[in-house]
DNA sequence: TTATCTGCCTAACGTTTGTTAGGCAGCGTT
DNA sequence: AACGCTGCCTAACAAACGTTAGGCAGATAA
């Protein structure tokens, strides 16, 4: 199996390629992989398809760089995040979670067209393609499993593991649903990660996420 | 827009369509449905691609049939255990939500390959297809939205189809990362229930989660 | 001026795809 | 015996795909 490389390269800048990444993270989002022909990504930039060769060395590479970008931003807001909320203070468990809740979701939604591939394609795509990203994913899902077992130094590994599963589940899905917004983000944040940590009985929940945008009946899928 | 349809037919268990709909439904989840050709999968039923338009009109009706049946299962088990729990009695919530996660999640993986769909490859179907399966979803949809009304009277709307949101997240991505097999289902069942209801906080856990078969490292995918 | 590099284009290639028209063997019914 | 239905096959179709080889205008450097 061939390896797909993508990262860097010269100076990383140069219009064409920037401007070709942008328009395939959009379409492989809105279309998927397969679906998205490299004709009609090429129209999107004002070029033809070969052209494209110039910049990337195939379909492939061009998905690994999206992904890649995708999970940099992720990693990066983490990292902007721990830098605030060390584990040495003793800040509250809850608010250091609320954070990286929030600083998880924020990313995501942001950089909605890079990061989404990893909620919705990443799965079936190529096995090269997998595999070239697959040391960014470990990386960052290392950090949250690191952050979860200090916030739960009572909970056994394995609990950890399908605990921090099931808040990525619940996170990341809303690239599906949630219209993009700060504020719409910023509710959604708050309500999951009291949600989260006190669960759903709690009477105290903050100021509510009233007017939140939701698309309830799923009909607004296009 | 063609309209796609694919319910019934005739008295259902031909087995010539049985096993194209079985095979198809594991090629859709294991590839992907554009990456899944008709050539292929004819070989697994050990016919040629164009004998299949015998059972089916295109190969978007064989991906109607597959997600309907899906859900259908979803509905069919919802409906079973509401008539156990019904809202009348004085049943505490926290056991009738339990009772509704554990049969979401035991639906979903019992019935993996037809069910996984809905999570994969509806947001990316077709519009046609998409527009079949719609009604169904809604319907599932609603009456776990009026269910969790029912559980949470003093959240709003629009919090309770977040939470909605959320919670399917969580139990819908575990397609993806659980292992099959009863035992592991019914543990996260569990673990997801209580963690939705009295969030991750309590100390008071089950009898744990312990040897759960989570597929930590997101190594597995093929 | 000449040479080199960048960035894109044209034109084609081989392959694979979903789909269809027509045929044919086996069966039960009349 | 003739008929019609079921269930599958063969062979081909047009369209779309990723990819490549070669060329060409413009800028830059010697």
């Amino acid at each position: 199996m061939a390896t797909v490389t993508a990262s860097s390269g010269t100076t990383e800048s140069s219009s064409g390629r920037e401007r070709i990444l942008a328009a395939a993270a959009q379409r492989f989002l809105d279309a998927g992989y397969v679906e998205t022909s490299l004709r009609d990504l090429a129209a999107d930039v004002g070029m033809k398809a070969g052209s494209m060769y110039y910049h990337f060395e195939s379909k492939d590479a061009l998905l690994v760089a999206v992904l890649e970008r995708g999970m940099t931003f992720m990693v990066e807001a983490f990292e902007e995040v721990a830098a605030d909320h060390p584990p040495a203070e003793n800040e509250p468990a809850e608010e250091r979670l609320a954070a990286h809740v929030a600083a998880h979701l924020r990313a995501l939604h942001d950089n909605r067209a890079f990061t989404a591939g990893h909620v919705t394609l990443f799965r079936t795509a190529p096995a090269a393609v997998r595999a070239a990203v697959l040391p960014l994913r470990d990386d960052y899902e290392a950090r949250w499993t690191t952050l979860l077992g200090e916030l739960l130094p009572d909970r056994s590994p394995d609990e950890v593991t399908m605990l921090r599963l099931g808040l990525f589940g619940a996170m990341n899905s809303s690239i599906e649903w949630l219209d993009t917004g700060r504020g719409t983000v910023d509710r959604f944040a708050r309500l999951v990660a009291g949600q989260f940590w006190h669960g759903v009985a709690d009477s105290t929940h903050g100021e509510g996420v009233t007017q939140a945008s939701a698309n309830t009946s799923g009909k607004g899928n296009r």
